[in-house]
DNA sequence: TCTGGGGTCCTAGGACCC
DNA sequence: TCTGGGGTCCTAGGACCC
């Protein structure tokens, strides 16, 4: 196997082969969840759209549900064409009122007032939405479907009851996502049970939290995975070991993860069609094309993956970006963005009570061009001014250029809480910068580490006042921000 | 499909160190 | 001063995932 050194203490290889992993994955999750609060969506085309707002037509599609998918809209595409293919069920509303209700039947008078409390915080809420464009006649309603803007705290409050359901399923869980996880489900059952193990597990989640989810069981992630997205929705497959490369040999080669549109092409070229085709091919030309990915890719298509599910660590960055809804030349609107997504960014850091080394911003240029540049500090800190103003810097070079989208970064985190001071130390000592504060002892301690941060911000805040030519972007001034960032740390 | 938002990992060149 | 090899960090871009 191609098996690196093993750590001691963790078993030898035959180990490997007795997993029983879970991959479970809900169906269409947004959507779902849009039903739980509104359950009269339930059957209904539902579109959940990302940057939309009620009654637009920007943002993307970011799920439909089953119902939806069946008049061609799909995840990723803009809003804008999924209302070309599925109009706005409210867009009846003026002419026929009362469809919905006669829809419904004789369900609970009270229908739309579940819906109010919802309305108060947030006017989505009501099934009612404004009218974006002129009645289509010929509309009948089931040639539309509702649309809901995305609310992720309300979503992440649902996912939370399914982890827990998920944790008690399982010794091993990692969250890939809000909507999917994998579990090692080795010490909880058997491969002749495995089946009825993971019909218990989504029974659980259905009658608990009522939302669907499909489950794949294999002796590997990669397979598992595959296997839960063989049969959605609400699936349920296993596969054995000793059958997964037969299992797999058939699928077409983008349904391998981590295989998108330009692998699949590529691939196609060689002449790789299925997983099959990757298992038999040589690898060698893969790894000449792909590198590591390509020697990944042909070892998962063979069925071979010896990673263990392991939960799921610390985030690696935060950022945050956002579209203009048509490009924009003039600086001002850009820079009221970056600031804008500079505070989320670094309040965001914050309450995660994480530091970083390290902030970026990323330019999109017509058609779609994605510029990135970033910026490492000499050490971590927690400084939302510095994080303002380094992305001010860094976007300067595209000031005056025609930008679709902004965003802003950060990255090199380091949590304060963690403590892996046994694996990084100082020995190495040829790597480490001669500050080296971060790292030197007493972790713990704020005090130390805000000392620390406030001298490199000062050092940046200086390189940046000196080549600054902004003329009027801040009123109050970077000179003003270095003044506050010394103030407040010594 | 004329393109949302939040992430991860990989690659490749250059700087820099030993 | 030139040459060589190894290692790490930094930056930019790209592919991919949900």
């Amino acid at each position: 196997m191609s098996e690196g050194p093993r750590l001691p203490g963790v078993e030898a290889d035959e180990d490997d082969e007795d997993r029983i992993v879970c991959h479970v994955d809900a169906d269409c999750f947004y959507a779902s969840c849009e039903r739980l609060r509104e359950p009269e969506l339930r059957g209904e085309p539902v579109v959940v759209g990302m940057g939309y707002e009620p009654g637009d037509t920007i943002g993307a599609v970011a799920t439909a549900s089953y119902e939806a998918r069946e008049f061609g809209v799909e995840s990723a595409q803009a809003i804008s064409t999924a209302l070309e293919r599925l109009p706005r069920r409210a867009a009846l509303e003026g002419e026929a009122p009362r469809v919905r209700e006669s829809q419904s039947g004789s369900r609970s008078p009270s229908e739309v007032q579940s819906t109010s409390e919802d309305a108060s915080e947030n006017s989505s809420g009501s099934p009612r939405e404004p009218d974006a464009e002129d009645h289509d006649p010929d509309l009948t309603p089931e040639e539309t479907g509702f649309y809901r803007p995305v609310d992720m705290d309300y979503y992440e409050s649902v996912a939370s009851e399914v982890r827990e359901i998920l944790h008690d399923c399982a010794d091993v869980v990692r969250e890939v996502s809000i909507d999917e996880a994998y579990l090692d489900v080795t010490e909880r059952t058997a491969w002749e049970v495995a089946d009825g193990f993971a019909r218990h597990i989504k029974d659980r989640i259905r009658r608990e939290v009522d939302v669907v989810v499909s489950v794949g069981v294999a002796p590997t992630m990669s397979a598992a995975k595959i296997a839960s997205d063989f049969d959605k929705p609400d699936g349920l497959t296993v596969v054995e070991p000793g059958e997964v490369r037969d299992f797999l040999a058939p699928l077409e080669v983008d349904l391998l993860h981590g295989v998108g549109p330009v692998t699949a092409r590529e691939l196609r070229e060689m002449g790789l069609e299925t997983a099959g085709d990757v298992a038999a091919a040589d690898p060698e030309p893969l790894v000449e094309r792909f590198g590591e990915r390509g020697r990944e890719l042909y070892e998962r298509a063979r069925g071979d993956d010896d990673r263990r599910v392991e939960p799921k660590g610390e985030p690696k960055s935060f950022s945050r970006e956002s579209a203009f809804a048509e490009p924009v030349s003039e600086p001002e609107p850009k820079y009221d963005q970056i600031e804008t997504l500079a505070a989320a960014v670094a309040d965001r850091a914050r309450r995660e009570g994480a530091l970083y080394r390290t902030v970026g911003v990323k330019a999109v240029l017509p058609p779609y061009d994605v510029n990135t540049r970033e910026r490492s500090l000499s050490g971590p800190v927690d400084d939302p001014d510095l994080v303002d103003r380094i992305a001010r810097d860094l976007f300067t070079e595209f000031e005056t250029e025609s930008v679709r989208k902004v965003g802003v970064r950060v990255a090199n985190l380091e949590f304060a809480a963690a403590d892996q001071t046994s694996l990084d130390g100082w020995e190495g000592t040829a790597g480490h910068r001669a500050d080296g504060g971060a790292t030197d002892g007493e972790t713990g301690d704020g005090g130390t580490t805000a000392g620390e941060t406030a001298d490199d911000a000062i050092d940046e805040s200086d390189a940046i006042n000196d080549d600054t030519t902004t003329p009027s972007a801040d009123p109050r001034g970077p000179d003003a921000d270095g003044q506050s960032s010394l103030t407040d740390f010594s």
